[in-house]
RNA sequence: GGAGAGGGCUAGGUGGUCGCGGAGGGAGACCCUUUCGAGGGUUCCUCUGAGGAAAGUCCGGACUCCACAGGGCAGGCCACUGGGGAAAUCCCAGCGGGGGUGACCUCGGGAAAGUGCCACAGAGAAUAGACCGCCGAUGGCUCCGCGGAUAUUUCCCGCGGGCACAGGUGACGGUGAAACGGUGGUGUAAGAGACCACCAGCGGCCUGGGCGACCAGGCCGGCUCGGUAAACCCUGGCCGGAGCAAGGCCAAGUAGAAAGGCAUCUGAGGGCUGCCCGUCCGAGCCUUUGGGUAGGCCGCGCAGAUGAAUGACCCCCCAGGACAGAAUCCGGCUUACAGGCCCUCUCCCUUA
RNA sequence: GGGAGCGUGGCGCAGUCGGUUAGCGCACUGGGUUGUGGUCCCAGGGGUCGCGGGUUCGAGUCCCGUCGCUCCUC
């Protein structure tokens, strides 16, 4: 599933946690239900082409991995140095550093401004 | 065989596995909502799913709104001819100038309606001829020499020389992008289209060809006339403005917030691109601050969404596979582009 | 998606009607002043005018194409 809504964008945004990796950023919101994927690219990543191939990758390694994300809302951000990756080391990477970001503290960090 | 010119086509393909957008169908199964009619989702099947440039937004339209848009000025765009086309900075064919050995490429109203500009250099930069220079035949000189008349001189006359005072003269004058037609001759005191021959260029007339731009030939004239309109401009033609974030509907929501200014029919303000006239609407309007929402549906398509769909892996073809992704839709232009194929044509070399 | 605008030394900007010295401030370098530094004074270097064509004798300026950036668009 993916996000629609500006609302849930805004939510992530502000209720969730932010990481920065090398070659991604994530951020994450706890949630219950299933996993829900954000894709931002901004004009100046490169051209169309460049960033719809981005995003078809990303969308492909969420899918095959869709057991690593449930109960929670994704927003990924790629870096402007994945622009000469091939589509496997993209899928690598992104499994990799969301591993290191995702880990046991998003929960015990997320509770105090669920309120909103 | 090599070099090149013009035009057209294609834009990796075939077969599998997993996955995505849309439309239609279902007799089944599951979940959610329910006003118990039904609606939505998942699953299953079938069909369909980016380009020659989708790009840049450079032109032109369709479409939508502005209270159907009148006149003048200003403004913008276009410009050889004939067709095509809804129109266009479009296409096809032709004409003329320039470039190329050639196939071909490129440019296109008017400089003789007027204005402006042409820096530096140069004598001179736009139709008036100045300066330096040349000549000084003809005049001029209280210049010099010789000769004639006279005994001699002045004076007078003639010849030769000088002066450069009148005057004559034009393109010779380091330049410059551009210099007042070019070459040769006649001619003269010196010269010059002053005259002659050829050539270049301009204008007018006539004849013939072509729908036309224009071409060919002949005659005549003045004897020569710079460049720039992607400077102002002139002539002819076209143009109301904005743009799908146009525009319409529904829902939610501040809030009928505060301050200042101008008005309420002798009329603020607004529309008709800018200004004026004219005309129409007209009781509220404008600016600033603060605040709210930035959901959905139509517009919207024989691909078609609204956080926005085409990807990953494997096999074969020896290997490689570019530029690049629809967002209202069409007709063009321009720009980017790996490799491959086809057609027509030109030049050079070799062989027969 | 649509509509406007801007590119000039390292930075921020001028550059008129097209004319030939591309200029100004800060910055940089050298020298002077001072016991030293700053301030101040003097001198100097540094420019494909975003890029590519075209018009013109001549383009930062005019025309066309292209690249990059910024702003507006209930």
């Amino acid at each position: 599933m993916r996000l629609k809504k500006r609302s849930d964008y805004k939510r992530v945004y502000r209720c969730g946690v932010a990481r920065k990796r090398a070659y991604f950023s994530f951020h994450i919101f706890q949630r219950e239900g299933p996993a829900r994927l954000g894709i931002v690219i901004q004009r100046r990543w490169g051209t169309a082409v460049k960033r719809n191939r981005m995003k078809r990758v990303i969308r492909e390694t969420f899918r095959r991995n869709s057991e690593l994300f449930t109960g929670m809302d994704i927003i990924v951000r790629p870096h402007e140095v994945c622009q000469g990756c091939e589509a496997e080391e993209v899928k690598r990477l992104l499994i990799k550093e969301f591993r290191e970001a995702a880990g046991t503290e998003v929960k015990n960090e997320q509770g105090k401004s669920l309120s909103d």
